[in-house]
RNA sequence: CGGGGCGUGGCGCAGUCCGGUAGCGCACCUGGUUUGGGACCAGGGAGCCGGAGGUUCAAAUCCUCUCGCCCCGACCA
């Protein structure tokens, strides 16, 4: 491809609405353009990326024995009432109308439509296992798009779902899966995490998501150095402290607070730690009130609080809901005095003694409050954030927290949907069976960010060659015929070679042409110049080398010897062309 | 959805307080000189200042409404 003639709008300067370095870069090396809010144009070079990834995605797929289908992206609302994700999927799923009213969705996932589909074109045990995936576009009404392709309203998501006779066969579908992502991330140059996460609204048990470490990842995870225990903070567990608390209960008394709400306010006020109060809020589940009490140093996980009351729908009570439940102002409930609504207790709740909580009357706390005494605890359960030092659920050792992106997901979802949507094979008894689902993404666009986010410095990309748009940039620096007609023979010698080219022939300065090289990130440089016109030697030089100086200047008989290992290095899959650059001479 | 910020040639921005004929850098086009780390000179094209309404002799600038974009939060009582 010759520059003169390719469409690269490369950028010096950040677009101004980019925060994150693999946003600005992508932008600035001319991958994509913004179409609007959550919305991205890929440009032939960002396209070749998207491609390329796609490529490995849909080989590892393959490999693994899976198959490949195109679905609709719009999707009759019917599919989605069968399953009962009609009322349940909440505005990120989309919802539109024909001409003659039939409501659709354009997908968010793809269980219904594969279950539907998979219903029809099965029918016996013989069947299974199945696993059937597409690559295709996703709509999600996010909240808040952001970070350019990060977290986007449409993405190009590789969605996958096993089938299987029974629970055995599921696990081995499962990690099938699992040794599958592993390959695809590592082809495609990124060092992924896998951690135990939610199974968030696709419904199921057992979930690992392949998390890429990068401060910009919009998930927290909490990692053991000391055992292999990694989880999303969304389902982190951690040990609780056995603290021996050798204090004598007190009786309960009553406290004058005026105006004293917050945790802060009250270790302030009362000059003791956060860990002795019961910190009490009062949420909405499926519209039913409901009061959560941890210690007053812990924060609520949410997420474990909701899935524990099987909530539906679940957010924090508005303020008038809780005066009315609590009769007191926002900041002075408390679990004492046969309080009415459901109250979930954390499990550590049960080792305070004498401890702080509201009066559930305005500017009135108690303190030495006991559990057994003046409360009883029906319901508990771990509703707390785990955080960095807490204890490691495995091996009691510390944990750290790291931030990740999330680039793929793999879970087991059970038979809701074969249930939901009858889905059955006869089994070899002749009796009807649901077949048990598998369901796996990767998202596509989130994985080139990530790879950029790891592979960058202040000139630009650094692409990994497996998903690299090119695999080689020409940079000629020729002025006379003659010397442009030396850098042509080149550029054909390495399209010859198989190799894919792209081939720096406008008429631009030197300087900045290796700029526009450096930003756009092929991992190998071939420069003609100078030394190729009086000395016959073809500069190489690689986009990854730990010292930009490191050029090597080689004959074109080496030259063209270094084309076929590179050919070759990349068809056996090969990601770095360091070794192969080490030996030329 | 709440809070904050921003919309001015393709991109990055100034001008807005204090109304008076729209500017800078990059990019682009023409010509010339240059050419190993984002060259220089000269000339040129390109913006009804996000949109609508209002105030005024006069609005990018003031007022009202609206649309879009970005950031933070969705807050822990």
């Amino acid at each position: 491809m010759r520059l003169s003639r390719y469409i690269l709008p490369t950028m010096k300067e950040d677009p101004s609405d980019a925060v994150i370095v693999s946003h600005k870069l992508m932008m600035r090396a001319g991958l994509i353009r913004k179409e609007s809010a959550g919305m991205y144009i890929y440009l032939p070079l960002g396209f070749r990326v998207l491609r390329k990834i796609i490529n490995i995605v849909r080989e590892e797929m393959d490999r693994a024995g899976a198959f490949e289908f195109l679905m609709p992206e719009l999707t009759n609302a019917d599919l989605w009432k069968e399953s009962g994700r009609w009322d349940t999927m909440g505005p990120e799923m989309i919802r539109i109308k024909d001409r003659n009213s039939i409501e659709y969705a354009l997908a968010p996932t793809h269980e219904e439509a594969f279950t539907s589909a998979v219903r029809s074109l099965i029918s016996s045990y013989r069947d299974l296992p199945l696993n059937v995936y597409q690559i295709n576009t996703k709509f999600r009404d996010e909240i808040r798009p952001r970070f350019g392709v990060m977290r986007s309203k449409e993405f190009i998501m590789k969605d996958a779902y096993s089938f299987d006779i029974d629970e055995a066969g599921l696990e081995e579908s499962y990690q099938t899966m699992r040794k599958t992502y592993r390959r695809i991330f590592e082809r495609c140059g990124l060092e992924t995490i896998p951690v135990q996460a939610d199974t968030g609204s696709m419904g199921g048990s057992n979930s690992e998501e392949f998390m890429v470490a990068s401060e910009v990842g919009e998930e927290a995870l909490l990692i053991c150095k000391s055992c292999d225990y990694k989880a999303n903070q969304e389902r982190a567990e951690y040990l609780r402290a056995p603290e021996k608390n050798t204090e004598s209960i007190q009786k309960i008394e009553t406290v004058d607070t005026p105006n004293v709400r917050t945790i802060d306010d009250l270790v302030k006020f009362f000059n003791c730690s956060a860990d002795k109060f019961l910190k009490s809020i009062i949420y909405i589940a499926d519209n039913k009130p409901v009061m959560a009490v941890v210690p007053g140093s812990r924060e609520i996980n949410e997420l474990k609080l909701k899935n524990y009351l099987s909530a539906k729908e679940f957010e924090l009570a508005p303020n008038n809901v809780v005066e009315e439940v609590t009769a007191a102002p926002v900041g002075f409930a408390g679990p004492v005095n046969d309080f009415k609504i459901r109250t979930v207790f954390d499990i550590s709740v049960k080792e305070i003694v004498n401890g702080i909580t509201g009066a559930n009357i305005a500017d009135k706390h108690f303190k030495n409050v006991n559990p057994g005494h003046d409360f009883n605890i029906k319901d508990e359960t771990d509703i707390t954030i785990a955080v960095e030092g807490d204890m490691c659920p495995k091996c009691g050792k510390p944990m750290i927290v790291k931030r990740g992106i999330e680039v793929g997901h793999i879970f087991k979802l059970g038979y809701k949907y074969t249930k939901a949507m009858n889905l059955t094979v006869l089994n070899e008894n002749s009796k009807e069976i649901h077949p048990i689902m598998g369901c796996y993404g990767i998202g596509v666009n989130r994985t080139i960010a990530a790879v950029i986010e790891q592979n960058n410095d202040d000139r630009g990309i650094k692409w990994p060659l497996s998903i690299s748009p090119f695999h080689v940039h020409l940079i000629g620096l020729g002025k006379s015929g003659e010397e442009i007609k030396m850098a042509d023979e080149i550029y054909s010698a390495i399209i010859d070679s198989g190799l894919e080219v792209i081939y720096d022939d406008r008429k631009a300065s030197p300087g900045f042409k290796f700029a526009d090289a450096d930003l756009v990130g092929i991992p190998v440089k071939v420069t003609i110049g100078k030394s190729y016109f009086t000395n016959k030697e073809i500069e190489v030089k690689l986009r990854n080398s730990k010292d930009m100086k490191d050029i090597k200047k080689i004959s074109k008989e080496n030259f063209l010897i270094f084309l076929k290992d590179l050919k070759n290095l990349i068809d056996n899959e090969g990601n770095s062309a360091i070794e192969l650059f080490e030996k030329l001479n």
